[in-house]
DNA sequence: AATGAATGAGACTTCATTCAT
DNA sequence: GATGAATGAAGTCTCATTCAT
């Protein structure tokens, strides 16, 4: 069953303080996160559902039991993974609004960093890639409102920039969304150990998504819009 | 227990040709599409998972045996939805591959087929929606080497617009992923009752993802490309 | 585990009709009925909480899953054990208030027949002994209502009795506890094997419950005051 | 979770003296006391099975282990607990038996004095509501010792009345189960904020229990009722 | 073509109890 | 005297699947 090998020496070590320290240190908080990561990781491989208990204790070499006594039980572990993907997104959303020019450039700026986050870290990737249906209503209502956050501000740049005419009119939500949507799906196809690096994805996502497809034939058009054109 | 209310009669007359039909008609394929039909409309609202044959079941007022009179097991469903899925994406992409002109041009086509599928039709949706990581090893296999096609047609427009001009130089891969991400996120989002149309989403789709979100003091700066900046 | 035997031979047999008939007949409803007695049976022996589904579904020498073929949960279960005593206590209720004179007259019929039923009958007993506290709010709550309507008519003779003088003024509802009370402790001594035969029980503790202990002394003695005195 | 409010400041207190003495202090058996009267009182609220090792040290303000320090196990606690009660009710006995006159009175103050345990005093109350079916088989003998001898103390007094004629002829263990159950059942009903009193309740049912419930139609026969007929 | 009944495997969770400090 | 951390055993329940009819 568990046939998924570890290939990170560090994120390994991270994940299993118990053989290192044994219990003796104040860890409580390593172990603690280590259960944490070792579950995103876990819920991004096989799914939420498809993760046990028993096998995110066998992963980390304790027992069940020692799982419920740093959490309450597994859905409080997938709400934990979300609060901390969407508190680290947040701020890369707040970065991206200070020193930027237009809206249009914030837009980028926030593409590419939630990309970033999404390619490289596991929280990260658990707020685009896992489904918040699995959450009973009361948890799910903490993660879509905390997920909302996210959205209204990706919302709060497009509208920026179609004031400052750096971004075309269009549909705030429906252009978020496809921002979002493609973001988000970089989870699925991502594999670390393929040819790009993160940074260098991030980068292009952020251009293709401000810049669109258009080719160079567009430049001599003077501002020829395909859709706006009718003026 | 499934206290779900249908609202939509014609959908629910299809889903449930046990009640008009009880005697022994040769509608044994009309069955096995209900059954399909029903199937993919939980999975896509609980996830596959968390759908029981018990609750498919009851959803269909037939008894658990019955369903497997039709199919072997509940992957051998999941994966025939996913066959029905990417068998009418295809077409929808050969569609748009015939009358376009340019590369873009197709792309765009594709783009908005692909959107009004996953918007409109549940076998559609299913493919962009469901996680294939469910299914056993073979079955996983069989489907993805289903949806590569989809993904490599994508591409193959991508190209074709790279070389004639249509489409800026990038990264193909990047570019079909962003697309596809952007498309298929829509099942996430996307609830028949809101106000937009799919149509209208599925043409505002297109064009976002074509022409990005540049804004109209673009066209001043006489064709000056943001990325590719040569001039 | 399961170290109790059985000795009586009929009930025996009603509680495992998996072996004599196996599954061919339309015998579902007496099998949910055997599973309902062994329940009540060993809810009784060991506590509902003592019992698991495990050990009844060894005693009915069936798997836990069947169990839960019958019955949604284990709660269920017990509720259900509730209501068939309550309904045979109610039956009784109605037959002592039909034919007998008198309020005192109703009370003794009563008692005695309550008695009876909590000695003879599982379900009864079940009533008598079971601790509803082990009940969800809900389930507790119907619980509660089907015992009240027991404890209403009871007070209702009681009160008759006052109205016609048969039984002294005192407080009903304290009078009513005390007749409960003695008859509910039953089924926490009883044994079948002992020397009494149930009649013979309910019987006497309809006497005493009605006359008191009071002795032959009272009778001839003029106005001589039991417990205050003999002056 | 725990979130029962103590309302009674004196009880409070005496079941949390960590809070007052934090220090070292020679408080060990108050301590000790701390635990059986918390744990007396939780066993009665929400039976000895449902109360949790942990949901004891979380209202004492304690950890599990250091109950562990004060008692071996879970079930010591139980036996201390109807120890400390049987050893109370036997000294009632006692006394009930030294001052009163004839075997009916001695009955009656007994019943009294034993009402007036079960309603005031919580481990009074344990010894009659707590199943005794809990306990291992060693404990469980030990118990039954104990209360045997409260058994066999009111059978005395009742064959006593019945040698002196205060007391009708009568199944001698019979008539003591029936008071036994009468003021054991106080237990299930008792609310210490209802309207009756601890010492009425205690006082009205002696009466009820040893004059039974016959009213002034027994007088003719000669006449003169014990309560009712103080005119 | 379809069903009532049943099962084996495995999921989450709770709890009394114990170590090492 | 007391604690943070951990465990083994057991409990309730769910589910895909199958058998006999």
């Amino acid at each position: 069953m568990a046939k998924s090998v570890e290939t990170n020496e560090g994120a390994n070590r991270a994940r299993e303080p118990w053989k290192a320290f044994q219990a003796r240190q104040r860890n409580s908080d390593t172990k603690r996160d280590a259960v944490l990561q070792t579950a995103a990781h876990l819920f991004l491989e096989h799914g939420y559902r498809r993760t046990s208990m028993s096998e995110l204790g066998t992963r980390l070499k304790i027992t069940k039991p020692a799982l419920y006594y740093y959490f309450n039980n597994k859905e409080e572990i997938l709400v934990e993974c979300y609060r901390l993907g969407i508190a680290a997104i947040e701020e890369l959303l707040d970065e991206a609004a200070v020193s930027h020019g237009n809206g249009l450039n914030k837009v980028r700026a926030y593409v590419e960093a939630y990309a970033k986050a999404v390619l490289t870290y596991d929280f990260g990737r658990c707020v685009a890639m896992l489904d918040d249906a699995e959450l009973s209503p009361k948890a799910r209502r903490e993660v879509r409102d905390l997920k909302r956050k996210i959205d209204m501000a990706i919302r709060s740049y497009v509208e920026e920039g179609i004031r400052d005419g750096s971004i075309a009119e269009c549909n705030v939500k429906l252009a978020s969304f496809a921002l979002a949507g493609a973001v988000n799906w970089i989870g699925t196809w991502y594999r670390p150990e393929g040819e790009l690096k993160a940074e260098d994805i991030a980068r292009q996502f952020a251009d293709l998504l401000t810049q669109g497809l258009g080719g160079s034939d567009r430049k001599p058009a003077v501002g020829k819009r395909v859709r706006a054109g009718k003026g």
